[in-house]
DNA sequence: TTTAGCACTCGAGGAGCGTGAGTGCTAAAT
DNA sequence: ATTTAGCACTCACGCTCCTCGAGTGCTAAA
């Protein structure tokens, strides 16, 4: 071996310690610390002397002299890109996650809400869980029923259970007999299909212009899907347990603690930070300034897609202080998106 | 007036400017500033006579000695029971509230829902309502969908529109034209009635031995009320604008912060406490240490039922610091209860 | 290249002090 | 009998000053 490359090595490894043991003390690490914790195989002195090297490139600060050090944005980058025990996983403890999944559920967004508070409390810091938006489910069964004279509530099942409602007020009254004529129509229809493919292969119909007791069901079908395609673009949001990362030394300040509590307020931002990488299924980290929401500027949030049959249709993740156990959270979220896409899979089957 | 009275009166006088005062400015009152702010009727060393009284009484008190005064909980109740201006609302306020009611809604809960983004805007504090649970609710039609052998969905619809759904596992396979005949039967017995009197009803069919296709229709609809009754007898209590008064002075501690994000995030407490009022349709008022959270006793809390034909079927409310302005609070709480009741009952014209 | 040794830095925490807002009391005024 | 002016007193707040010690960077020896 070299000399570049020992150096190199021992760069990594002290690095490592110090993100290691600034994750659990959340206070600055000193080159005593690190020494012993390596035990004792290098001096405090020599350790120093890397603190400086890592200093250099940007890994790691100081606070203020005569403090320790602590890993910057850059620090935990290189950590979880490069140093990192890549996933590993105790068996016992993926075990204990799959066997919450086994049971039987009536509707795939029971399981994923159960998921949010099961990340929150696994990983002690906030857990966000992303449904499915009803657009990219395939849908089973829609169903027409009639509450008062314009009034319709059509009630649509997709293939995962997931049931909506949505109640259409008409222009004018409509007679029970069209109702469910439309509706078997529809049934016809959108079998395993998205809602906008039945909406595209309702307007071909209706450009077909077919005349008769068909286009006026036509034409209910097409005021009916188009409500529903036009109402419910939205994913739904959840989150939990974000008093667990608030108990977090670094938010005893009040200023950061409301600023935080805005971000969660506004269902809207976390949905726009899931939203971006919804085409991905892998994970996803963003350390400290490679957030956008300011507030999120001092917090690293890892996602983690899940979906089937190759599309990603929804996510999961969490947020917490840069401070955290990257490892941990890595294999905990992709295991737990694993675990719903398989889920999924068995609603299809 | 004898002397006890005008005593009386100066003394109620003060506690009132001190109260009005105080949740303007958040810091305590002294002597001069209600001097002053009585229009130097009075000098300031007759308020200190004053204060030094109404100290003795319990109604105010000094954070330390050669600071101003503020209320205490027992200021402030005696200041809510006694002295404000009663429901004085703003003629233009009230026409600004009923406004957003006029619109035409889809269901009850939308207008409830929206109701706690408008009470956290308009008094600048936590938002806080309870839906009606289904159980009180008055039922106007039941759709029975078979999504899967085993698996069917039960779609029910209030009178006020409200649509849930409830996924039912049953033990055997069952026919459509069955699941027909048992929706038909249902759809005959719940209109305008409630969960529990259908429930009840079915029991006395059931134990008046009918058999034959009956007594399948019959066991097949005891079997599915019997799921919904059971499942469903949580409230929905949402919150909003928890920001507005993490704004205020009295929550830059970090520590008060966190208890009372515990608090908003288990919504059984939140649920509770509103629950415990029900039977109540008024105003109910909770200052300081009247609350029973621990977390809640720097704070005022504030409900209002709502319901109609004299029923209370849900509160709305709202969570501020004791330093709140009691009468806007009061009169604006007082209104929208009265407006969702009108709402609920126009559902059943 | 590593390490022991040492001077240096600087934040945290405590003591001391002046300032001023606000009080309580007393004695005079109404 | 009340009200008010006057005055001494109290105490939080903000300021500076000081000590302490953890942790560093550098130098020179191993």
């Amino acid at each position: 071996m070299n000399t570049i490359d020992k150096k190199d090595k021992r760069r990594t490894q002290v690095l490592s310690h110090i993100v290691k043991l600034y994750v659990s003390q959340a206070s600055p690490v000193s080159s005593k610390s690190i020494s012993i914790s390596m035990g004792d195989s290098v001096s405090s002195a020599t350790v120093r002397n890397v603190m400086a090297e890592l200093e250099e490139l940007g890994f790691i600060e100081q606070p203020h002299t005569s403090a320790g050090r602590i890993p910057t944005d850059l620090g935990y980058r290189y950590y979880v890109d490069n140093i990192i025990d890549k996933l590993m996983m105790e068996k016992s403890e993926m075990e204990r996650l799959s066997r919450v999944y086994k049971k039987r559920t009536s509707s795939i967004n029971d399981i994923i809400e159960k998921t949010s508070s099961l990340i929150s409390e696994t990983l002690h810091n906030a857990g966000i869980v992303m449904c499915p938006s009803i657009e990219d489910m395939h849908l089973s069964h829609l169903e027409l029923i009639k509450i008062k004279d314009e009034t319709v509530l059509a009630v649509l099942v997709t293939m995962t259970n997931i049931v909506k409602n949505y109640i259409v007020i008409l222009e004018k009254d409509v007679k029970e007999t069209d109702l469910a004529r439309t509706a078997n129509f529809l049934n016809s229809e959108l079998r395993n299909s998205t809602i906008s493919s039945v909406y595209d292969r309702i307007k071909i119909f209706e450009n077909e212009n077919v005349d008769g007791e068909l286009a006026g069901v036509i034409s209910l079908a097409n005021r009916i899907i188009g409500e529903i395609a036009d109402k419910d673009v939205d994913y739904d949001v959840r989150w939990e347990g974000l008093n667990y990362f608030m108990e977090e030394p670094e938010f005893d300040d009040a200023g950061i603690t409301k600023r935080m509590f805005e971000v969660f307020s506004d269902k809207r931002i976390l949905a726009g930070l899931m939203k971006k990488d919804l085409v991905d299924n892998g994970l996803k980290i963003y350390i400290g300034r490679e957030n956008e929401p300011d507030a999120l500027r001092g917090c690293s949030f890892i996602t983690s897609g899940y979906g089937a049959n190759g599309k990603t249709v929804g996510r999961i993740g969490v947020l917490g202080p840069m401070r955290m156990d990257y490892n941990v959270a890595l294999s905990t979220l992709g295991c737990l998106s694993n675990l719903i896409s398989k889920k999924i899979e068995e609603f299809y089957e």
